[in-house]
DNA sequence: CTGAAAGCGCTTACAG
DNA sequence: CTGAAAGCGCTTACAG
């Protein structure tokens, strides 16, 4: 026959490995596979993937080869052909936000019981980098994708759409192939605020996110309308945008102090902003919740053991990943589906010392 | 020539984009661009890939074809012949832990610096989810990997690493194409231990995690040799290794104190469980630290605004997210260089109020 | 029950 | 300066 290399040193018995028991360093494929069992590869693709015609003789000697040179299908070789890899996208802003790494677990979790895998990455809010990272993922075959876009990237999510489904995490774009899964974020403003007014707060200020274009600022959209309906006929209460972090929470806090020194209750943009917020009232010596009262977002884990443990409105953050992999997961059922509509999922008051 | 289904609708201008100025539902290929600008594959392959050997006229031509079809390179079906997708894997236990949230932000920005991409995984610390997700990541080609390893998986990692050379962060194992990048775990829990007797306490304890197989317990080593030596032929100290979690913390601090009241120092394996360690002394009336001192390990981003600010071991992840990208690309770079030997990052008391 | 051919989107030698 | 052929690892019709 061929001459192997490996022949020369084997024993004659077929079925054993060389003998450091290694297979050879190059990944071995279904020829391969083949070759040894001295069948086509065609018979070992039937047998890998469950398909029918061989006899019950050939499946075990395909299934022994397969176990000894350690072969696993490359998906991705098999995805060029078949058009799926069985895996998914989830891109992000800021990985070190809690509020994502949850998220992520959520949409993981569901993905694998639905036997895909998900490669998560982050953008850190920059247009340039979400168009990278989606290219790569649409590079690699993926099959969907979720992801919480960075500002203002419409444009760049319609592109990708037209070879990649897309379900979008509290952001809604027009197109037949993007869908949206968010919370309930103007419910939960009024939740916080109607909160606040029932602990007797009547002067109100909010620390939002700089990062939200005007179509994406539904708390603040909440926030006003809340108030609008509590205190008709008053000023509008003072917003401050800002970084989604510690240190923006801190200032902006700082500056609606700074302003209107009357303020007693803040409704921040998330947790991390709040505890941003408290850190603010302390700087200055006053004291949460007896002069300044705060509310946060999210219900990230920390938010329940920080001094003073947070009032916030709580998002199903696992049930949120799980909706968003079961929405990705319908669209990809081929446009016989149509578009899956919007999911808007309930949130939740949660009080503790903080109010 | 061909029928193009295109043609009869199309206007002759051959630079024209259909009426709705989208390209076709399908991605275009490398053969779509050819046969737009009347050109072998091979020779718009050139271009792409700035080879030599093409006219300036052909070149252009070639880019605007690319720019009208929106064409993008297949990566994967690049990789699938150049056997590199410059791809690379990030799998850690747990996402919701901000040590490795940090740590995959520093190795994505050194990534992106050396024009790689990275995919995160999480395994959850379970080993058929990380041979899941490892096998996923090779089966998409990536070139190399970084993993902060799931309990008692060596064999599954030398599996890979024969296709796939791996950097395992804080662990080593004995493979050609495996090898490490930690932080110098042992000088912290020196630092923790000189640091708790310099502030008087002479009755210590430990809250380990129970993920660390035995010859992972760099912390636990350093924490008794430190002990050891301050405390020549005494009693060793307690340590008790629980979930690395905030309950795992609190819960594992209790029954050391249960155990033996005269503790009033605790060495935490990281942030999370000493802020749980904190919570249980405030559980049982104990002040921190007047009554229990605790030091963590990490300095996670809540650590200093924590009540109290906690007294810790700070790791730069960024830094060791940079290192582990770099030795894995200084590993990708062939058997000629040889496996770059393990790294060992500096660790830093950082003195706060928890002590 | 099994295989030979063509092709997924790309690149690598080779030839002109 | 440019192209035709073969192949990366797999599957999809087709034929026996």
């Amino acid at each position: 026959m061929t001459n192997n290399p490996a022949d020369s040193t084997s024993e004659s018995l077929p079925d054993s490995p060389g003998a450091t028991g290694q297979p050879a360093d190059r990944r071995s494929t279904l020829h391969d596979v083949a070759a040894r069992v001295g069948v086509s590869p065609r018979t070992v693709s039937r047998v890998v993937n469950n398909e029918e015609g061989f006899s019950e003789a050939t499946r075990e000697r395909v299934l022994e080869a397969i176990e000894e040179l350690e072969y696993r299908p490359n998906l991705v070789a098999r995805g060029l052909v078949t058009q799926q890899t069985r895996t998914l996208g989830l891109v992000v802003t800021d990985l070190s936000d809690p509020f994502f790494a949850e998220l992520a677990n959520g949409a993981q979790r569901a993905a694998i019981t639905n036997r895909y895998n998900v490669f998560l990455c982050a953008t850190d809010n920059e247009a340039d980098q979400q168009a990278n990272v989606l290219d790569s993922l649409r590079s690699h075959g993926i099959d969907g994708t979720i992801v919480f876009p960075a500002t203002d990237t419409d444009d760049g999510l319609r592109r990708v759409a037209a070879d990649v489904p897309i379900v979008c995490v509290d952001h809604e774009v027009d197109h037949p192939r993007i869908t949206t899964v968010s919370s309930d974020l103007v419910a939960g403003a009024r939740m916080a605020v109607e909160h606040l007014v029932d602990r007797g707060h009547t002067k109100l200020g909010m620390v939002a996110s700089k990062f939200s274009p005007s179509d994406r600022r539904r708390r603040e959209v909440g926030f006003l309308a809340a108030h609008r309906k509590l205190f008709p006929g008053t000023p509008e209460p003072m917003i401050v945008r800002t970084e989604p972090t510690l240190e923006g929470g801190r200032s902006a806090t700082a500056e609606l102090l700074d302003r209107d020194p009357s303020i007693t209750g803040i409704f921040a943009y998330n947790d991390i902003t709040a505890i941003g917020a408290i850190l603010a009232a302390t700087d200055r010596g006053l004291t949460v919740p007896g002069d300044l009262a705060v509310v946060g977002f999210d219900d990230v884990p920390l938010a329940a053991v920080f001094g003073p443990p947070l009032t916030t409105i709580r998002i199903d953050r696992e049930r949120l990943g799980q909706v968003a992999i079961e929405m990705v997961l319908a669209m990809m059922g081929g446009s016989r589906t149509g578009r899956p509509s919007p999911q808007i999922l309930p949130v939740e008051l949660v009080v503790r010392a903080s109010t």
